[in-house]
DNA sequence: GATGAATGAGTATTCATTCAT
DNA sequence: GATGAATGAATACTCATTCAT
């Protein structure tokens, strides 16, 4: 996953902070805004508010932050860690060799489970406010790497065939991902958690199965 | 369709314009909205700039709406009837027995184009504000009653069986929808939209196509 | 009475309606204004929700009234026509030398009608807002008529004898309308209109008894 | 006095100042508030106005208050505090049996007083606009417990005799007030303060004495 | 004469941000 | 470091008034 450093003046914590004091606060006030603004959205999530449901004075939180978006790129970069941390081990497994079907299942598992603590968060986070650039590329970095993972996987599978792994690729992480946001946010009634998962998973499955029928057939 | 007339008050249009100068108005300024929400998302579009997008006073924008929910309403609704008159053509030849292939290529063709107009807009609209419970029940209706026809369908078809048609129905209509608003939203390098099309087209043949291999393995 | 012309631009009528529609156009945007100032106040009665209720267009109302504050003063002038005719007689009376007695208890019997109507009107009317200098000096010169009157009746009462006639005149007059708009205003819970009236003049009549008494104590 | 605590949302002081530096800021605005309701009455009094002549920004307003009313509100609360304050010990030599002539003449001193000050405030905070309902009780109650006491007194003095001592104490506190109100905003040319403190006085003290004159007369 | 669509200055209120304590 | 009082630009919305039709 990448590593680069943002440097957007004005995005940047303003200070690190060292005390394990201050440690303590900014983990608080990132946590009241991820309450805040699943709650109340980014616009209507104000400051105040962040900083009271902290339990912290408003000049603290500026104190550690310039600016509110500031606010909102931490959470967003600490959503991106979980994600990733919840994501990665079972890309691994595939990188391993295991087969796709079960990792397809716990992947999808684990973004449901990623999505289903905080519905709202994930769409405030990455829908309704339109991130520094340079966090969209980290984010969209993150997403290459996963990508690229499965094309690579694709590209070795003996048995499928695809003219274009990565566009294939593409669309199986981003059906995952937009699904299961969906699907979380907006559940069909009568549809049960697991339910959802195994659809989801079947869905790409088949889609994947697909490619190799395709090259069956054309043998 | 569902016919429902909403009258919740404080989001209905204030005044029916009678005189065709006065349309012209409304038209202007929901226009002045959908590009202004389209560029700043909604908490930031402020009814002073649409006024001045649409070359009125701000004033009439208030003539005509009460408030600037009313105007993100009027434009949903837009949206709706125009994702509405793009759709049902193609749902109708589903229910008239054309087969399924053809018309998944061009429901995913008439969403692609709504989206690609103004990608944003749709976010805007759909995920950035809470809409009024009435008229999420309206798209709802909506979304409904094209899943209903999609089950019927599936439930008719001889060749295929699942469990539950309308899971599987309501699976495939939220990935369309979910699927063409990602990938229009962003789309990944280096893919055009037919490629999109395409591809978006395949995962869902093959998702339908492996239920018929489900059954057909079932024999 | 006072026959004074005012003419200070922009409060006078735009153009005298002459023909008779006219005429109850004019009519019908005074009585409007008055119902809903008597209900909203002057700042929250708007031109609009009068020319509503006039039935008219709000054109209508700038065909015959420059401004909002001229139809306040219509309606003050109109107010004031009407008081003035409810009372002159019984002043007339007094002048031609009936006993005090009936002629206070008639006074504030038609003072109080004359609130009872539209107890609010005649606050917002007057209270609410500040009149116009000329329109000032015409109330206060019919009322300086009223006091002139009496100050001559009390100056000719025989058994009676004060220092300022004038200043008696003048508490009494004041007495009447501000107890009169009072009581009708916020009555106390369990006095009847007639209690009001009786309570009212039995105040005048021993205040002006008193001074006759003071006479009488004084030989 | 009542010690009815109001809770009313929208109409209580936001925060309580806890700082001096608070406590001067409010100070101020209320005291501003004073002046320019005095000025331009309630709703041409803006909040931007009194921000400024209270030398304060039109934020720091809405830190200590909801909304204007409330501005409105702590002003009549200070308002019915001040007239308590100074009315009450006077009550009380009623009530400790002192001779009603001296009591008299100094309530009504007190009131003039009261109303000198700033003579339209007194209107704008009572008569312009509806105060809420629990604030309305309030005052209301005060009123009582002053018309309860003259009643008690009316009763007990051995020399009047009246069918309904509270409706005479009402009538009496009613004209002392209104009278008074009356007469400084709009003093008649050539009376002084003290003649008009005299007369109204006069006519008080004339109309209880007239209550003993029925009784003398019915004996 | 009558209409009502259009205007835009003005209002209450919010909220990110600063800075004296 | 922390506090929270103070700031003021910005926002949604109103309403008296104008003027083209």
């Amino acid at each position: 996953m990448s590593a680069t450093r943002i440097s957007q003046p004005g995005l940047v914590p303003r200070k690190l902070p060292k005390q394990p004091r201050s440690e303590a606060t900014v983990e608080a006030i990132i946590e009241a805004a991820a309450q805040v603004f699943e709650r109340h959205g980014y616009a209507a999530g104000t400051t105040n508010h962040i900083a009271e449901r902290a339990g912290v004075s408003i000049g603290s939180i500026y104190q550690y932050f310039p600016n509110k978006d500031a606010i909102l790129v931490a959470l967003v970069r600490r959503h991106l860690a979980e994600g990733t941390a919840a994501l990665w081990p079972h890309v691994e497994h595939l990188r391993a060799g295991e087969p796709i079907d079960e990792v397809l299942a716990d992947v999808v598992d684990a973004m449901v489970s990623l999505h289903a603590t905080a519905p709202r968060l994930h769409q405030v986070l990455f829908e309704e406010t339109p991130l520094p650039a340079s966090l969209r590329s980290e984010l969209d970095a993150t997403e290459d790497a996963l990508v690229e993972v499965l094309a690579n996987f694709l590209q070795a599978a003996p048995d499928i065939t695809t003219a274009d792994p990565h566009l294939v690729a593409r669309i199986v992480v981003s059906s995952i991902e937009s699904l299961t946001h969906r699907l979380v946010l907006r559940p069909p009634k009568g549809a049960t958690t697991d339910l959802i998962i195994g659809e989801v998973t079947t869905l790409i499955r088949t889609y994947l199965d697909g490619l190799y029928a395709i090259k069956v057939r054309r043998n």
